[in-house]
RNA sequence: GGCCCCAUCGUCUAGCGGUUAGGACAUCACUCUUUCAAGGUGGAGACACGGGUUCGAUUCCCGUUGGGGCCGCCA
């Protein structure tokens, strides 16, 4: 079933917040190693913590892990339904010693760690009910009192080697006697993970440096419990602009947010590969296939890295630059629909159109959901006029060769870019003014805007009815307000 | 308060003892263009500090400072 050699790593989510930017890349670095390493991917939910873990952001670790391609070979498992197991190897560490039943109460417990650190003193749990006497043992037996499960730290230092930050130690005497067990019979993290690690073969623990401090603790649980040890590669952590690990208060909270902006899903995924991460050499811009041959731990930058939108905005405009305009459309289909620019309907019958408009503002997006400034007039007639450039261009001069030019528009039997540009380029010349006098006027007239792809492409777009619609509209309106 | 991790332009990074410290985003010019964008060209912009080691440190070691993380019967 599993080869000796095999390499197998995991992702392993705990369903009680969402996937959000942090999740998604320690994803991507697992499941890009083991694609390099023609290893295996296994998604694991941690949801020991009964309270909290919930369906719905179950839901939004599998939307976004399949939304970025991250397949997984084995799972999705999930430790609450995995209890048995453990309760097995708890039961071994106290036959052998390792643990000892805890009879505090957690509120008791609480209040002293508060009270400690209030004063700015470290508390570690003193080992209590490890020294309680025979008698006072039964006694609580006797009484049913609730009790969990602490592992013994045994004293000696625990040394490992990471991946990515070289060697690390940790004095057993910084490590207090943590629960593996709580009164509810449902096992913690550090007792869960490092069982199913071991239960799962997993060769490489990749995870954010966050959880550099369970380590320790679960190399501990591996030595008494007498597992092989993995790998283990600790990544630098994703902050915010305010340098503070990325959370809700970010913004952005799930990766799907960033669906929903329109972020493609190729340009996430290079995004997030390059953020902790170099190829060694000036490429940015890369293909899956590519990141998956050149990826390597070893060229991890252990710093941790602050998220800049602003970056992944321009590589997502990339991503979008470099589509086809039937790629783009597909993408944009979603958001075409949701700004009700057409009905899924019209999708089919307009195609060739829709084709043509894609291609006219594909280097104009940077992210999909820009279609609805950047291309609204192509579709609809509720779009905005822009204050400045009403002003700019909306006068008496300029209205009166736009209605002037407007009456050879209407003559204009192929109105395609080329027949407009013929009459216009042979108006302006005839009325011996700049062709710009007259360009920007009918732009602003038409799209409400003074910048987008070339007029006369525009105009075509737009189509002969709707142009001089539009534009005896915002003369009419002009004229009404100004006598 | 304790422990741990980290440190090259504003941001992401290359660099693995000798480089005019390279690239990308952002920024600023110029250019192309009917406009905006995209593109092209160029500019400005960094080795946190102090000690060592060395003929020579951005690079190796130590310390300081700064930033981050953890200290839950959360993960």
């Amino acid at each position: 079933m599993k080869k000796d050699s095999e390499i197998r790593v995991r992702m392993a989510p705990s369903p009680t917040g969402f996937f959000h930017l942090g999740s998604a890349r320690t994803a991507l670095y697992n499941w890009l190693f083991a694609r390099h390493n023609q290893g295996k991917f296994i998604l694991r939910v941690e949801d020991t913590d009964v309270q909290r873990s919930s369906k719905e952001m179950i839901q939004t670790i599998l939307d976004g892990l399949g939304w970025l391609g991250l397949n997984w070979d084995e799972g999705p498992y999930f430790q609450s339904e995995r209890l048995a197991i453990y309760k097995k190897y708890v039961q071994q560490l106290i036959d052998k010693g390792y643990a000892y039943y805890c009879y505090c109460r957690p509120e008791d417990l609480a209040r002293e760690r508060e009270a400690a650190l209030k004063n700015k003193q470290s508390w570690k749990y003193d080992r209590r009910c490890l020294n309680l006497t025979p008698e006072q043992k039964k006694e609580k037996e006797r009484a049913n009192h609730p009790k969990a499960v602490r592992f013994l730290v045994p004293d000696h230092p625990v040394v490992f080697y990471d991946l990515i930050h070289k060697e690390i130690k940790r004095d057993f005497a910084d490590i207090e006697d943590f629960i593996i067990l709580r009164q509810n019979g449902i096992p913690t993290y550090n007792l869960a993970c490092a069982v199913d690690d071991y239960e799962m073969g997993i060769t490489h623990v990749i995870r954010a440096v966050e959880h550099i401090t369970n380590t320790p603790k679960q190399i501990l649980l591996y030595e008494a419990l007498n597992f092989s040890k993995p790998e283990f590669a600790h990544l630098p952590l994703i902050l915010g602009e305010d340098r503070k690990k990325l959370s809700k208060r970010h913004g952005a909270v799930s990766l799907m947010a960033y669906k929903e902006k329109g972020f493609i899903p190729e340009a996430m995924v290079n995004f997030l590969a390059l953020l902790g991460w170099s190829p060694g050499n000036d490429k940015e811009i890369m293909s899956i296939k590519e990141i998956i041959q050149r990826f390597s731990l070893k060229r991890i930058n252990p710093a941790n890295a602050i998220f800049d939108i602003q970056k992944l905005e321009w590589m997502n405009g990339q991503y979008i630059y470099r589509m086809s305009d039937g790629e783009l459309l597909e993408s944009l289909k979603p958001f075409l629909i949701k700004f009700k620019f057409i009905t899924p309907a019209e999708l089919d019958k307009k195609r060739e159109w829709i084709l043509r408009v894609c291609g006219a503002i594909k280097k104009r997006l940077k992210v999909l959901a820009d279609i609805d400034k950047a291309g609204r007039y192509f579709f609809v007639e509720d779009f905005e006029y822009e204050p400045r450039a009403l002003e700019k261009h909306l006068h008496k001069e300029t209205i009166e060769i736009v209605k002037e030019f407007s009456r050879i528009m209407e003559t204009i039997t192929d109105f395609d870019g080329a027949h407009i540009e013929e009459s216009l380029r042979g108006f302006v010349k005839e009325k011996n003014i700049p062709a710009r006098n007259l360009i920007h006027p009918l732009r602003v007239f038409t799209t409400g805007k003074e910048g987008g792809p070339g007029l006369f492409l525009t105009l075509e777009l737009i189509g002969k009815e709707r142009c001089l619609k539009r534009i005896k509209k915002i003369i009419k309106n002009y004229e009404e307000k100004n006598g």
